[in-house]
DNA sequence: GAAGGCTTCGTACGTCGTACCAACAACGTT
DNA sequence: AACGTTGTTGGTACGACGTACGAAGCCTTC
């Protein structure tokens, strides 16, 4: 029945335990949330979850078959923390894929480490329970199946795609202090300017002092605003191509 | 002058060859591309791209302090392939954004490692070209700094965004074999469906063969074409949010 | 108490990035 | 023509990594 490889997902294999075993699989992934908040996705690794744990470090091999495993199970934990509680669940459709939108962001921001793992591991339980709140929320509209899924689909990659260079803007370069990379990045960037092949950047940022340049082309607003302008554009051009109606406010 | 790391950036640093060196860094990229192209960015070792220029493996080190460096040599070398040939370069800003969003989605999908290594090297040279023309594309309309930058990195957000939400759907759906990890996924949607607890989930795949379902649910348009909706939608809903004039046709 | 299988984890292999440093080769000087 | 200087190459080695293998420990049921 083509079926012999049902464990071939974690999702279908049960959590080991007939008799006591010293941990579950959401305390693992947990820990190396943990892990990653604290010190980035690199400090993630078999021996180091493992001896957070107090175990050996082959023993999460019982819990879990490879580490990209164990990333599906990091990744289906921060999935959790996206899910809006039913009480707060707007009922205009636009309202509601907005908040799920900017929730979203909201924790991966938060993790900045996820976007760079969020390659694998598709679907994951609570990936399915995102999603089926992104459906929700269009329900009331009359689109068909396609345009549906369509639309979920560009609203997750604008989300993904602005959180993961808003992480990184704000990771390199909070402090920019003197030396940082992002001090150099904008150093180097006046001196590619000063060589006159780059007349609309040139005007853009002018030729002062580049971290103040910086600071006057980002202009006033903080990154989630930046991402909240970026949604609603998305959204009102959906609207109008869907003919989809806008909320009262 | 606190610039005694001017060489922080390995575009700051000259390419070494006072005498004769036996390579270049373009070599160099270019030969770690193809490597990527063909095996997949795990495959890009330094190792490996020595062995393939037939060198030592430490030779690389004098053109690259590290292996990061050479990931920005690479994503250089592709984003050199972005930028729009001066005599294609639309006139409109509409036309020139969108042209730049849809060659810079069809390389990255042609090349779908560099989305995972895209969280390095903001800016190189061919970065900065690349922004140029995207703010070449604006320099007829109104807007004022802010709001072109805002409008340019929301633009590339989204193109990221879907481009490696693509790629990923192609790498790991296309044959949709029987047993494929793509398979795989379907069947334990299946299952949760199955659950009741995702009805608006179940209402949109039904309960029939979930190859089928994925099909009919994706719909007859093309990734490419997908990505175009979006993109339009962004567009317009940008040009209502900041007044801007749309093109004729 | 013995048997059996669930659960733990020590050892070891092949990979990786790269620090260190010895060897080699090209040039300017004399 | 010989030499010292220094640009360029790459061998060896170290400490990480993921994980295959299989031996041990322990709980549970007779």
């Amino acid at each position: 029945m083509a079926s012999a490889d049902d464990d071939a997902l974690i999702w279908t294999r049960p959590e080991p335990g007939t008799r006591r075993p010293k941990f579950t699989r959401e305390q693992i992934a947990s820990t190396a949330l943990a892990i990653a908040d604290a010190e980035g996705f690199a400090a993630v690794s078999m021996r180091r979850v493992a001896g957070e744990l107090g175990a050996g470090t082959m023993t999460l091999y019982y819990y879990v078959r490879t580490k990209d495993e164990l990333v599906a199970l990091m990744d289906n934990a921060l999935m959790g923390e996206v899910l809006i509680p039913e009480d707060e669940f707007p009922s205009h459709w636009y309202d509601a894929l907005s908040a799920i939108a900017l929730r979203t962001w909201d924790i991966l921001t938060r993790h900045p480490w996820a976007l760079h793992s969020l390659q694998n591991a598709p679907v994951g339980p609570n990936n399915l329970r995102h999603f089926e709140q992104a459906l929700a929320s269009l329900a009331g509209t009359d689109l068909d199946a396609p345009d549906k899924f369509l639309l979920i689909n560009l609203v997750d990659d604008f989300v993904h795609g602005n959180a993961l260079r808003s992480a990184e803007v704000r990771e390199a370069g909070e402090p920019a202090a003197d030396g940082s990379p992002v001090d150099a990045a904008l150093r180097f960037g006046q001196t590619q300017i000063a060589t006159g092949r780059f007349p609309h950047t040139q005007a853009l940022f002018g030729d002062g002092d580049p971290r103040e340049a910086w600071g006057r082309v980002v202009g006033p607003l903080s990154e989630r605003d930046r991402f909240r302008v970026g949604l609603s554009a998305l959204l009102h051009g959906a609207a109008s191509r869907w003919k989809l109606a806008l909320p009262d406010a």
